[in-house]
DNA sequence: CTGAAAGCGCTTACAG
DNA sequence: CTGAAAGCGCTTACAG
C-alpha cells in the first residue's frame, strides 16, 4: 500500500538502515555520481525501492543548490504569439521536472525589470528564459545579473554573445516559394504587411532568394499594408484588377490569404487550379475545427522556438549567438 | 553597490548581527509573524535594507516545508482553450511569487497520471491545479492524494466537494439574448454547433431562458451541426431561404457567426442594420490586428478562469462546488 | 519580548 | 569503496 497522501515519511536514513550502509553511502549509490560498488549501489536501490522512498525536493535543493526552478522572463505575455512559445517552454520545463516562475510585464520597464531581477535572484532559479514579443525590438540583456545560464527567444538581445532563439522569417519565405515552384508555379505574386516590419522584410527577402534561384521573379508590385483579412481582399482585388498574369500568390499571413481567398471564391476563381495561395503562421492550426482548413501555409513553429529555448538552459549550452528555428510547411487546400 | 550577480552573500546571521539581536528575533522581525518589539522590528528591517538582505529561498522552503510551487496537471494543455487557461494560472502564480511545475498528458491514462502525482508529491508542491480541456468530460478526482489544497479548472471533478471552475455557457446564452433583445430585436434565431456538446446545450439553454423573460420565442428552429465557419455559412443559407422572418441570428461561436456574416454579405444583407450577429469566443481577440473586428461576441474570460481558479489555491480556501466565472460581452459591429 | 538550540533531510568534501 | 561529520540558511517550539 502506497502512502496516500505522499507525505514522504520515508526519509533516506530510513534506505540506508534498511540497506545496512550509511548516509552518505546511500546518497552516492542513488545519486549515481561516485564510485561505488556494483553490489551496494544494488543494495540500496532495492532498500529504497521495497520503501518507496522518494527523495525530499525541498532538501535535495536546499543541500545542493539547484532549485530545478527555471525563471521566466516575458514582455507581455498574453500576446497572441508570446503565448505558444512561454506554453512551449513552460511544457518542456514540466517534462524535465523543472519549475517554471514567470515574471510578466514590460521588459523596456526598468524599473519593474529591477525588482523582477532581484526576486529571480533571491529564488536561487537554475536558469533564466526571457521571452519577447516577436522580433521587432531588441532587448537589454540581462545576463550579466545572474550566475546561472540566461537565454532569448521571440527576441533579440544587445549583447552578442547572448543565446537567442528567433523564428526563422527568412526561411519561411523561401520554403512558401520553393513550395509554390515545386507546384510549377512561375508567376507568383507577394501581397503582405506593413513594409516597416521587420517579419515582411525578411520574408520577402526569403521569398525573392528562392524564386532568384530558379531564375524567376515575382509578378507585379509587391503589395505592403496590414496584416488583415480586409488588406487581403483589397490587395487581391487591386492583383487581379492590374491584369497581372498570375498563378500563385504567397501571402505574408494567413490573414491576408484568407482575404485573397475571399475575393477569388467571389470572382469565381478556382484555388488552386486558376491561383494557389499560400500564408503563413498556421493560423487554422488553431482553430477548433481541423477540417474546416482552407489554406496551404508556413508554420513558424513557435511552440517548438519555446522548447527549444527552454531545453538550451537545461543541458550543455549552445553557441552564443542567433539560432533560427526551422518554419514546416502545411499543406492544405490552396496549393 | 548591489551585487550584481544575485549571490546572496548576505544571510540572515549577518543581518541579526547588525542590529545586534539574536538569529531567531531577526527572523521574527522580518517575517513580522510574532510578537516583536516595534522598535526592534524596525531595527531589524533597517539592517536588512541597508545589507540589502535577500532571505535564501531554498533555506525558507526547507526549513519551512513551503515549496511556493504549484503543480498544475493539464489535459493537453495545447488545445486551444487550455492554452488561455494554463497561461492565466501560470502569470498569476507568478505575480504572487509561485513557481509552477506542469505535468501534461491524458489526465484519463492512469498510469501516466500516477506517475504524475508521484512526482508532484516529491517536489513538495503547496497546492494542485487540474486544468481539463473544456467541460464535456469529468476528471477523476484526484484530490485524495495530496494533503495540499486542489483545484479544477475547465473541466469537472467526480467527486462533489471538489473546488471547481468552469466557464459561464449558460450566462454566455443569456448575456448575448440579452444583448440582443437590448437592441430592439425580437426575431432573434439561432445557429450552433453539435447537438451532443455541453456547450451547444447550455448556451442554449441560457438563450431561451432569457428570450423566455422577455415574453419572446426563438424564431425558426435551431440549427445545429458543426463549429465552423462553412456551417455558419450554410446554416444562415437554410434560415434566410426559409423565409423567416428575423432580425438577429444568436450564433453558438464566432467561426459560426463569420460563416452567417459571409452569407449576409454576398447577398446584400445589412449587418447589423437588417440583421444583428452575435457569437461567442472572442474569437478576433486573440488575432493581431484589433481593428479588423468584425463581431459582437461574448467572451468567455478563460484566461480569467485560469487566474481565478489558480488563486484559489493561495489565498483563503472557496466552498466545495462548482464556481462559474461570469463571460463579458465584447461589443462589436454585428450588432 | 528575546535568545539558545534543535531541526528541516539531504549533499559533499574529507579521512580512512 | 565506505563512513563520520559538517554544512546548506533558514524556522520554530521551547525556555527564560
Amino acid at each position: 500500500m502506497l502512502d496516500p497522501m505522499g507525505s514522504g515519511q520515508v526519509r533516506l536514513s530510513d534506505v540506508a538502515a534498511v540497506a545496512g550502509v550509511s548516509l552518505s553511502t546511500a546518497s552516492k549509490a542513488l545519486s549515481g555520481s561516485t564510485r561505488i560498488s556494483l553490489a551496494t549501489r544494488e543494495r540500496v536501490r532495492a532498500a529504497a525501492t521495497r520503501l518507496d522512498f522518494r527523495p525530499d525536493a525541498l532538501a535535495q535543493s536546499f543541500a545542493s543548490g539547484r532549485s530545478r526552478t527555471i525563471g521566466v522572463l516575458t514582455h507581455r505575455a498574453t500576446n497572441t504569439f508570446s503565448q505558444p512559445v512561454l506554453i512551449g517552454a513552460v511544457l518542456l520545463l514540466g517534462e524535465q521536472d523543472q519549475a517554471t516562475l514567470v515574471h510578466d510585464g514590460d521588459v523596456a520597464v526598468h524599473r519593474r525589470l529591477g525588482q523582477s531581477v532581484r526576486e529571480l535572484q533571491a529564488r536561487r532559479i537554475d536558469g533564466l528564459l526571457v521571452i519577447g514579443d516577436g522580433h521587432e525590438q531588441v532587448t537589454a540583456s540581462v545576463t550579466h545579473h545572474f550566475a546561472v545560464p540566461v537565454s532569448y527567444a521571440f527576441t533579440a538581445s544587445d549583447a552578442e554573445e547572448d543565446v537567442v532563439f528567433l523564428p526563422d522569417n527568412e526561411a519561411a519565405g523561401r520554403i512558401a516559394a520553393e513550395h509554390l515552384l515545386s507546384r510549377g508555379r512561375r508567376r507568383i505574386a507577394h501581397l503582405t504587411g506593413p513594409r516597416q516590419s521587420l517579419a515582411v522584410q525578411l520574408r520577402e527577402t526569403g521569398f525573392r532568394e528562392a524564386l532568384g534561384s530558379a531564375g524567376v521573379h515575382p509578378v507585379g508590385p509587391v503589395l505592403r499594408s496590414h496584416w488583415g483579412r480586409p488588406w487581403g481582399a483589397e490587395a487581391m482585388t487591386r492583383l487581379l484588377d492590374s491584369g497581372t498574369d498570375v498563378d500563385a500568390v504567397f501571402c505574408g499571413n494567413d490573414h491576408i490569404a484568407l482575404g485573397a481567398l475571399d475575393v477569388c471564391t467571389r470572382r469565381g476563381i478556382s484555388v488552386p487550379d486558376d491561383i494557389a495561395l499560400i500564408g503563413v503562421d498556421n493560423w487554422e492550426g488553431v482553430v477548433v475545427d481541423q477540417n474546416i482548413r482552407q489554406l496551404t501555409t508556413v508554420d513558424l513553429e513557435l511552440m517548438a522556438l519555446g522548447r527549444r529555448a527552454a531545453a538550451s538552459l537545461l543541458g550543455e549550452r549552445p553557441t552564443p549567438g542567433q539560432h533560427r528555428s526551422p518554419p514546416t510547411l502545411v499543406q492544405g487546400p490552396s496549393t
